[in-house]
DNA sequence: ATAATATGAGTGAGCGCTCACTCAGAAGGA
DNA sequence: TCCTTCTGAGTGAGCGCTCACTCATATTAT
């Protein structure tokens, strides 16, 4: 049986990455000293580093918690019915998801391109995720039929391209001056440019 | 005439603000200190304060530098020939540029990413002026009757995403399991990509 | 001689991390 | 039940260190 100690040193242990998280996000991982997570916490600043050895593992949990949260969240696979709106629905879900993680993943993003040890292991959680399970969809639509054989690994890094670079114009552009269209005004548009291009024809219509 | 000290006076400058970037770019600014600039730049460590105030302010430099070194090669207007022609050369040459400037554009990234303060500047330095060059392009070949008509911004911000992954991914992926193709396989599929879209149709062949 | 500039040891602030100590609560004997 | 002993997580002042930045002095150009 879990003794009462037990339970209380998880939730410490919960709480201190939820407060590192939070001031990461807000002002990074250089900015923010354990003295300020410790006083975010609760706790005193030693406790921190009987939970995580040190600030760098801290980090790493951090991180992890990041991609661990966004993908929780399952993404499931294109419906059969219609192409267009199978791909619009897609992009809208995720890129809701997405914007309400925005912070987080603003956060996960600019230790990725700073810091050389992370990359390898978080390149592998986040990059080839996403783009190995859309490699599998496109392959299997290609397969149906529904889309023409292409080098799919390209297509599914332009589609995570274009994905991530909403999710960054929406974190930088604070007086919208890009990002002036709604989310489904955008998902619309996205589906179909991926779909039937920009050449003018009688998809159009 | 110039005197002889004005001279070196610029020259130390550059000297300063070269090894700067160089480690910046390297090691990223905070694992960065005026020491180790002062050293790689050939300089006393107080030298760096008599040209830059604070090593913020050379952080801003370092910034600038990089957008006008990867803006000084013109981006030209697509030749008017052939549609997808134009955008495959369009995109091998970026891409091209972009390697180059690889490591640099990455510490800008992650910069940008993680200082509240040089967003504003340089999302305007950077992404508009990216996009902007896009939309005007987009429009005139709309106009022209060679593309079909559609929301031009958002397709340039997929067009500058799809751009900005590949460098990211470039950067990341050292083992090499995304990026397989060579830089104008890659441009190929693009073009084709953004041109007809994934349905399988006549401009297949 | 004078002004302009370069120098680098020095400064204090702030950092991650430690460790001697505290004390709530579990364990156990009577 | 009550008292004693043991345990180990929690604590926070403080350590050693690095940092950006300063300034008295040296060097150089005119």
């Amino acid at each position: 049986m879990p003794s009462v100690r037990r339970v209380d040193q998880a939730e410490r242990r919960r709480r201190i990455l939820e407060a590192a998280l939070d001031l990461f996000a807000r002002n990074g991982f250089h900015r923010t000293s354990t003295r300020q997570i410790a006083r975010a916490a609760g706790v005193a600043e030693g406790t921190i580093f009987n939970h995580f050895p040190t600030k760098k593992d801290l980090l790493v949990a951090a991180a992890a918690q990041v991609v661990d949260d966004y993908f929780r969240e399952e993404i499931e696979p294109l419906p059969r019915e219609s192409t267009l709106e199978a791909l619009r629905e897609t992009f809208r879900t995720r890129l809701e998801l997405g914007l309400r993680h925005a912070e987080r993943i603003r956060f996960l993003l600019a230790e990725l391109l700073s810091n050389q040890e992370m990359r390898q292991a978080y390149f592998e959680a986040v990059v080839l995720r996403l783009t190995d399970h859309l490699v599998r969809l496109l392959e299997q639509r290609i397969a149906q039929g529904f889309l023409r054989p292409c080098n799919v690994r390209v297509v599914a890094g332009a589609l995570v391209g274009a994905f991530l670079t909403f999710l960054l114009v929406a974190l930088l552009d604070e007086k919208r001056r890009l990002l002036t269209s709604s989310v489904s005004e955008i998902s619309d548009e996205l589906a179909r440019l991926f779909l039937y291009g920009l050449e003018p024809g009688p998809a159009e219509g």
